[in-house]
DNA sequence: GAGCACTGC
C-alpha cells in the first residue's frame, strides 16, 4: 500500500496497541456498585453486548422489585427492537413480557415488562403524561455521543427530574471522549450540592473500552485534494493486494456513490483474467429497500463486495464480513440558516468520534484495517465530536415541545450545548406568527398545546388543525401524512427516471404537489385501484414502504384529533370563511395558506421564484410539478440549498389575497 | 434548470 503513486500520497500505518480487556464479571460488579452509589453513571465505550447486559444486571439486582421499570433509550427504532429481542432471548422470555420495546406505531410491552427499550423521542413524549418518569427506577440513555436533538433534550430534562427524584438513577452511555462533559452537565458544580451530594458523590465514569477486534489504521502521508479518486485508488489496491474480506467505503452522498461506482466499474475491466472480481454496491437511505438488500447478501465465490455508503453505514446499518474500511473523512451535515430560514447540506470533515466509529466497522468479526484518506495530523485536528444537532437545526418543533412540558424561558434553558440565540428567536417568531405562542411568549391554549401534541412540524400542525374550518379534514389528514414522507413517495425501481416522471404525471393536478400527493394516497388506498399492494406501487414508480407508513401516520393523526375532539364539519365555528360553493381543491389551497403563509413565493417570467421580501432567488425542486409548469403565487413546504441553488419542494398555487387575508399581521409587518 | 446526509414523534 505504501508505494508512491500518481496522487503522491501513500498510506502509512499507525502502530496498533492492543487494548486491555476488562473481565465481564468485574465489569458487572463495578457497574452495579456505581449505579447503587451514584445518581448518575456515565459508561464509556459500551457496545451492543453491554447495552443488552446492563439492564439485565439491574433487573436481576432488584431494581424493578418495587414494580418500577428500567428504560433504555435508543436514537433509532431498529436498535430498540433488535436489542430488546436479544434481551428477551437471554432472559428466556417472550418479547413483550419481562423485556419489550416501544416505538412509534408499535408498543410491544405488557404489565410484566421490566426492561423497556424505546426511542429517545418517544420517552420525551411520555414525559408529557409522566413528567417525573415515575414508572422508571433507572433511565439509560444510549448513544448519547451522537448528540441527537432528542437525546440532548432528554438529558436536560433528566437533569431536572434527578433533582426532584433522589431515588432515580440515570445511566448515560457514550463512545469515548465526551464522558466528562456529560458528567459535568448532570452533576452539581464544584462546591455545590444536589440532594446533599457533592459532584464527587453524585456521579462517576465507568470505562469499558476495547472489547472489539483490533483495527489497524493507515493514514495518508500527505493530504489529497481529490478524495474520490484517492478512494478508488485505495479500493483497487486493497482488492489486488489484500486478503479476503469485503470493503466498506464512506462517501458523502448519492452522487458521489454513483460516480465512485462508475469509476470502479472502469477499473474492474483492467483486472487480469481469472482474478477475483470486485462487486461494487451502493448504500444510502433513499435507496429502495429491495435494492438495499444486496448489501447484506453474501458475495459469490471468488467475489469481493465493495459497499459504497453514506453515513447510514456508520451506526444505523451493520454489514457482516467487512474487514476493510476506507474513510474519505467527510460527511454531509445539515446546517440551518436562521436569518433566511434555509436548510443547507454542507460537506464537512467528520469528527474524531465519527472516524473512530467508521474504523470500528472493520473489526466486528475479526481484526481489520482502516484506510483514512487524510493525514494523521488532519485526524488530530478534527473536532472531537460531531457538532450537536441542536446547534444547527430549525428549533421550532423543539421549542414547541419544551413549552408544552412547562419550560417557560427557552433562552435560559439548561442545554447540554447552547443553541445560537438566533435559532431560538427564529423559532419563537415562527410560533408566534402561527398563533402557538402569545405576545407574552406563552404557549396558547388550546391551539399551541394541540400543535405541540401532534407529531408534525408546527406549520403543518397548524394547517391540519385549521382543516375542519375549511371542510377538508379528511383531505388534510392524507396530505399531512404524505408530507411526513419527505419526498420519498416516488421512487425509481430500475433507475429509469422517465418512468418515474410518467407516473408522476398520472397523479398530477394543476393546483400543485400537495393535491398530487393526495391523489397518490387516494389511489393507493382505494380497494379498486392500488389495493395497498406492492405490485401496484411498482407499476407506478411508488415507494410501497413509504406509502404504508403514510397510512400509519394518517391513522395516528386521526387518533390524536379524535382525542382532541376535533372532527369534520366544524364550519359553524367560523362564519368568516365561506366554503359553501368552493371546490375541494380550493379549500385545501386556502387551508394550506393558513399554515404556510410564511413560505410564500412568486414565479417570475424566467421560471425562478422570489420570496415576498424579494431577497432570495428560489427554484422549484425537480420533483415538483412546477419544475416545468408556470405558476404565479405559491406556498411551499420546504426550502433547501443544494450546490449553491436554493430549491423549494412541495408547491401549491395560492392567491395573493389569501396571504393577506389569513396572515394580516405577518404581511403588514413584512410590507413596511 | 436537474436533484435528500441521517434520524424520530
Amino acid at each position: 500500500m505504501a508505494e508512491e503513486d500518481d496522487l503522491g500520497a501513500p498510506l502509512i500505518a499507525e502502530l496498533h496497541k492492543p487494548p486491555a480487556l476488562l473481565p465481564i464479571a468485574q465489569l458487572k460488579d463495578r457497574l452495579l456498585y456505581a449505579i447503587e452509589a451514584f445518581p448518575v453513571t456515565i459508561i464509556v465505550g459500551a457496545c451492543i453486548n453491554e447495552t443488552a447486559q446492563i439492564p439485565q444486571y439491574l433487573f436481576k439486582a432488584g431494581w424493578t422489585n418495587d414494580g418500577s421499570q428500567i428504560a433504555v433509550t435508543q436514537p433509532r427504532r431498529i436498535a430498540a427492537t433488535s436489542v430488546s429481542a436479544r434481551v428477551a432471548e437471554e432472559l428466556g422470555c417472550q418479547l413483550g413480557q419481562e423485556a419489550g420495546y416501544s416505538i412509534r406505531f408499535e408498543d410491544v410491552t405488557s404489565e410484566k415488562t421490566k426492561i423497556k427499550f424505546l426511542t429517545d423521542g418517544l420517552l420525551l413524549r411520555e414525559m408529557l403524561v409522566d413528567p417525573l418518569l415515575k414508572r422508571y427506577s433507572v433511565v439509560m440513555v444510549d448513544e448519547a455521543h451522537e448528540r441527537s436533538l432528542s437525546s440532548d433534550i432528554l438529558l436536560s430534562l433528566l437533569k431536572k427530574v434527578l433533582r426532584a427524584r433522589p431515588d432515580l438513577r440515570v445511566v448515560v452511555s457514550s463512545a469515548t471522549l465526551d464522558a466528562e462533559k456529560f458528567l459535568d452537565f448532570l452533576a452539581p458544580d464544584d462546591g455545590e450540592t444536589i440532594n446533599n451530594k457533592t459532584k464527587e458523590e453524585y456521579g462517576t465514569i465507568v470505562s469499558i473500552e476495547g472489547r472489539t477486534h483490533p483495527v489497524d489504521i493507515f493514514y495518508l502521508s500527505s493530504s489529497t485534494n481529490n478524495y474520490i479518486e484517492k478512494a478508488v485508488e485505495t479500493v483497487m489496491n486493497i482488492h489486488t493486494s489484500e486478503a479476503d474480506g469485503d470493503i466498506l467505503l464512506f462517501v458523502t452522498g448519492r452522487e458521489e456513490i454513483d460516480d465512485t461506482i462508475d469509476m470502479i466499474a472502469d477499473r474492474i475491466v483492467d483486472l487480469p483474467h481469472g482474478s477475483r472480481s470486485l462487486q461494487p454496491l451502493p448504500l444510502y437511505a433513499g435507496l429502495p429497500t429491495d435494492q438495499q438488500m444486496y448489501v447484506f447478501q453474501k458475495a459469490g465465490e471468488n467475489v469481493r463486495k465493495l459497499i459504497v455508503a453514506t453515513n447510514i453505514a456508520e451506526a444505523s446499518v451493520t454489514i457482516e464480513g467487512i474487514i476493510y474500511v476506507v474513510d474519505t473523512g467527510y460527511v454531509k451535515l445539515r446546517a440551518y440558516d436562521p436569518v433566511l430560514g434555509i436548510e443547507r447540506l454542507n460537506v464537512v470533515p467528520v469528527s474524531k468520534a465519527s472516524a473512530t466509529q467508521r474504523a470500528g466497522r472493520a473489526g466486528r468479526t475479526k481484526p481489520g484495517k482502516c484506510y483514512r484518506l487524510y493525514t494523521e495530523a488532519d485526524f488530530e485536528a478534527l473536532e472531537s465530536a460531531t457538532f450537536p444537532e441542536i446547534q444547527r437545526s430549525n428549533l421550532a418543533p423543539v421549542v414547541l415541545q419544551l413549552m408544552n412540558l412547562g419550560i417557560q424561558n427557552l433562552v435560559r434553558f439548561d442545554y447540554l450545548s447552547n443553541p445560537p440565540s438566533a435559532l431560538v428567536v427564529r423559532a419563537l417568531d415562527l410560533l408566534f406568527s402561527l398563533g402557538a405562542v402569545d405576545i407574552h411568549g406563552r404557549l396558547t391554549k388550546p391551539l399551541g398545546t394541540r400543535m405541540a401534541e401532534l407529531p408534525l412540524e408546527p406549520m403543518l400542525a397548524r394547517t391540519l388543525l385549521n382543516a375542519p374550518t375549511f371542510g377538508c379534514l379528511s383531505e388534510m389528514l392524507s396530505i399531512s401524512a404524505m408530507m411526513t414522507l419527505q419526498g420519498t413517495a416516488f421512487v425509481t425501481h430500475d433507475g429509469n427516471q422517465k418512468l418515474l416522471e410518467k407516473a408522476r404525471r398520472r397523479f398530477a393536478v394543476k393546483e400543485g404537489d400537495h393535491i398530487t400527493l393526495y391523489n397518490v394516497y387516494q389511489a393507493f388506498t382505494n380497494p379498486a385501484v392500488g389495493k395497498q399492494s406492492s405490485q401496484w406501487c411498482r407499476e407506478n414508480s411508488l415507494n410501497y414502504k413509504a406509502l404504508l407508513k403514510a397510512v400509519s401516520v394518517r391513522k395516528q393523526l386521526r387518533n390524536y384529533l379524535d382525542r382532541m375532539g376535533i372532527q369534520e364539519n366544524a364550519l359553524a365555528s367560523s362564519d368568516a370563511i365561506r366554503v359553501g360553493g368552493m371546490s375541494m381543491a380550493e379549500r385545501v389551497q386556502r387551508c394550506l395558506t393558513t399554515g404556510f403563509f410564511a413560505h410564500a413565493a412568486r414565479m417570475k417570467s424566467d421560471g425562478s421564484f422570489v420570496t415576498v421580501g424579494g431577497e432570495t432567488v428560489l427554484w422549484a425542486h425537480p420533483s415538483s410539478i412546477f419544475f416545468h409548469r408556470k405558476a404565479d403565487w405559491v406556498i411551499y413546504h420546504e426550502i433547501q440549498e443544494a450546490k449553491g441553488k436554493v430549491y423549494i419542494r412541495d408547491l401549491t398555487t395560492v392567491e395573493m389575497d389569501w396571504l393577506t387575508e389569513y396572515a394580516p399581521e405577518y404581511y403588514k409587518v413584512k410590507q413596511k
